[in-house]
Formats: C-alpha cells, structure tokens, sequence
DNA sequence: TATTATTTTTAGCTATGTCTAAATTTATTT
DNA sequence: AAATAAATTTAGACATAGCTAAAAATAATA
C-alpha cells in the first residue's frame, strides 16, 4: 500500500517524464511538488527500494513499469474526480484541481470504477487530458476541434481549447458542457458559422471563433 | 486546520457521549478507534489545548461547543458521502463506511455544500443516522415506519430498519431505495398489505411485514 | 480500611516525512 | 585543466502520531 508522499512523488515523475525524456532530475521534482531536493531525494530512494523507480545517484530516476502502472492509477483517479467535480457538483474546472489532489488518494478497490461507470467512462478531464483506463491504457491529448465537422456529423464535448470566462460562460449560456452530444446541422459559408443542435434538444448558431476553440471526439 | 486523527477523536467523542453521558474515558474512546488508551491520553491532550475538548486528568474528556461544531462537520461529511457511494454509485449500506471514513476527511470550504445539494439535501442517511446541515444541527433517528400510513398519505424513504439482504433484494426489485417518494393508494384489511405507488409510477403491493420495516419521513 | 485490580498517565522509544546545513558530485566557465 | 558554480546527497534535526512498559491514580473487593 502506498503512502500520499510516494503516490504524489510516482505521479510527479510520470508527468515530468512525458514532458522530457531521459531520466528526472531530483530538483525538477521537488520545484514541482514544492518541496525540497534533500526530501525527494530520500522519497525517491524508498521508491526504488520498492521496484517502483530506478534510481542512479547525482543522474536522475524514471519509473519502472510497475511504477508507471501505480502512477497511471493515481492519474485516473485524479482526473475521473475532477470530472465528477465539474460535471455532476458543478465546479468549474480551474476550481477543482486542489480538491482531486486529495480524493485521488482515497484508498479502494471499488470505488474508482463504480465512480467510472456513474461517469459513464469519460475518456478525458475537464482540462481536455485524457484518463487512463482500468488498465492503464491512456490516448493522447485531444486535437480535434468543432471546426472540422460537416453537416450531418456529431460529437461529444471534451473541453474548451483555452478556458476564458469569456468562453466558458458562453458555453454555459448555450448549455454546451463536458459530454454534451453534439449534431452539425448546417454550416454557413458566409460567416463560417454553424448551426448544432446540443443533446439532441434545440439548434443554436455558434461562431467559427467558437467552433475553433472546443474539442471534441467525433462520433 | 485539523488532521485526520484529531477529527476521528472528535468524532469519536461525540458519538461515545450520544451513547452515555458524562465524560467519556480515554478506555472507550481507545476501544473504539482500535487504538491504546496511551495515544488516546495524548491526543486528548491535544484537543483540549486547542480549546475543542476540556479534559480533566483521570476523569474523561468532553467537547467544547467548539469541538462538537468541529465533530458535527466531520459527521455530515461521512454520512454525505455515505448517501453518494449507495445512491450514486451503488454501493450496499454496508459496504460503504470504510470509503466514507477516509471521504470525510478531503479538506474544501465548499464540497460538501455543493454534495449536499447534488444529493438534495438529505436528511438520513443509508443506514438511517441525521444528517446535521450545514449549521450543525441534527435531527433525531427515524422512528415512523410505513405501516402507520393511511391511503392517500406520501413519503419518502429514509431506509430499512434491518439491513436483511432478502429485504433490500425485495425493495430493489420493486425499484424502492434511499429517498424514493412513496404515495399509499389503498391499504387492504384483510392481509394488512398496501397497494403504494413508488416515485409517481405504477403501483405495486407491499406485505405488512415490508411496512413495518421501512422507516419513512412523512410528508 | 487495607489490599488488589483496573484505569490512566507519563516517560521513553520508533517510524514517517519533512527540513537545514554541510559535504560531495557533476557541470560550466575561464 | 583548474577553478567556480550548480545540483545532489548525506547527516543530523524536528514534528506528528503511534507504541510499550512503568508509574500513578482511581475503583473495587476482601
């Protein structure tokens, strides 16, 4: 079973390492987990004492496949809570990351599938990262935005491309949220604008500035 | 801000001083979270010196108004998400106080207010015990069951009185749970059963034996 | 009431996880 | 290549929260 600390440490360098490759610096580490590299230090040398990491002195660690497996698992907590927090309890989601970092530590064998099922298995967060599976399995982040659709197309909502208030409001407005089921209707070359019908309710005009800055699976 | 075990010991105090009253002692409370009255004394301690427990040496603890507010927050929080993992996430009535004790400690001045609302606003939960709102303040335990109902008089469930698994097997084929809304339609003399219309659809019928043991929150 | 039993507290130890400061290694620069 | 700078580790400290064993207080019993 393992503690806050090293869950948070093995989730730390899972990140890292997908934005750098090479092994992680202690000092990279402790910026990120706003602690200090003596203390990393010590974290890491209990995480490779456990098969979790390996760690070479003054060179850096990474994570052995056993650790990346407990590390996606801490990911896919955290991000299918910060879904619940910002689809079912309304938050938005700028709002919900100190929160998750606590719930993602919860401990039980249950509890985070049933959580997955009541979700209905969202595939990204609410920042548009997306969530690993029971299994670990994890797709890239999204690239496709409304934009590209044609009339007679339909998606879902994954999230908004930058998370404006300004954009977000609007999306609210609308009633375009994270997992709405989108219909392109028709499209308007004169202004590039488009006509969607949201979760099979009412057609409403979004703009090509809009289209542009929601990303979507395509159905 | 408190930690995880000086909430589980106000927590702990509080229910122990429901049970009996009087001070309560550093054996009980010791018992109670499976620890040893030697830590106990210590954590006692604690809280009295934080102003949450006034404490006399050899004689017992007893909460402050200041401590029992401290409890009844950590109470509503359990008994909360206690409501979430059974009505939400489909867990047994029994299988959820190990999730719920580890829930009830995730720190946010506005979760628990925004859970309270995606609930709505119960006021039992699975296992019957008051909710306290967000003053504080408790109802007491339930004591009306069904049976005193007469046609034409509605309810809503608050939860069975034995957890049998025949009963639940039986309420969750005739698709009752927590807070179902319950109108009796008619009441039979002969056998004593109850014809009840369940969430505002069909009716179906209910044995004597059914109605005295659902505990109910008349309307 | 004196004695025994029980409860409670104190004292001292342990483990975890953090820190600072000093020592060491690695990297950079002249 | 030597000197300096930066990064990393080690060593030693501290706080929290738990424990055991012994001491002290209270309760129960002969």
């Amino acid at each position: 079973m393992l503690t806050h600390s090293e869950e948070n440490h093995l989730k730390c360098i899972y990140h890292l390492s997908n934005k750098s490759n090479g092994a992680i610096n202690t000092n990279a580490i402790a910026k990120s987990l706003e602690t200090k590299a003596a203390s990393v230090t010590d974290m890491v040398q209990k995480l490779a004492t456990k098969g979790l990491a390996s760690y070479l002195k003054y060179k850096g660690v990474r994570l052995t496949t056993k650790g990346e497996k407990e590390a996606l698992k801490v990911v896919r907590k955290h991000r299918l809570w910060e879904v619940f927090l910002v689809k079912e309890l309304g938050y938005n989601w700028d709002q919900v990351h100190d929160i998750a970092e606590q719930l993602e530590h919860i401990k039980s064998s249950t509890l985070i599938d049933k959580l997955d099922t009541f979700l209905e298995y969202p595939k990204f967060d609410p920042h548009g990262d997306p969530i690993p599976d029971a299994n670990g399995v994890i797709a890239s982040k999204p690239t496709t935005t409304l934009n590209i659709l044609k009339p007679g197309d339909t998606c879902t909502v994954i999230c908004a491309k930058d998370s404006s208030s300004d954009l977000l409001l609007f999306l609210d407005k609308v009633h375009i949220s994270l997992g709405s089921k989108l219909e392109v209707i028709d499209y308007f070359e004169f202004d590039g604008s488009y006509s969607v019908k949201v979760d099979n309710g009412s057609a409403i005009t979004l703009s090509t500035k809009v289209a542009e800055n929601i990303f979507i699976d395509k159905l």
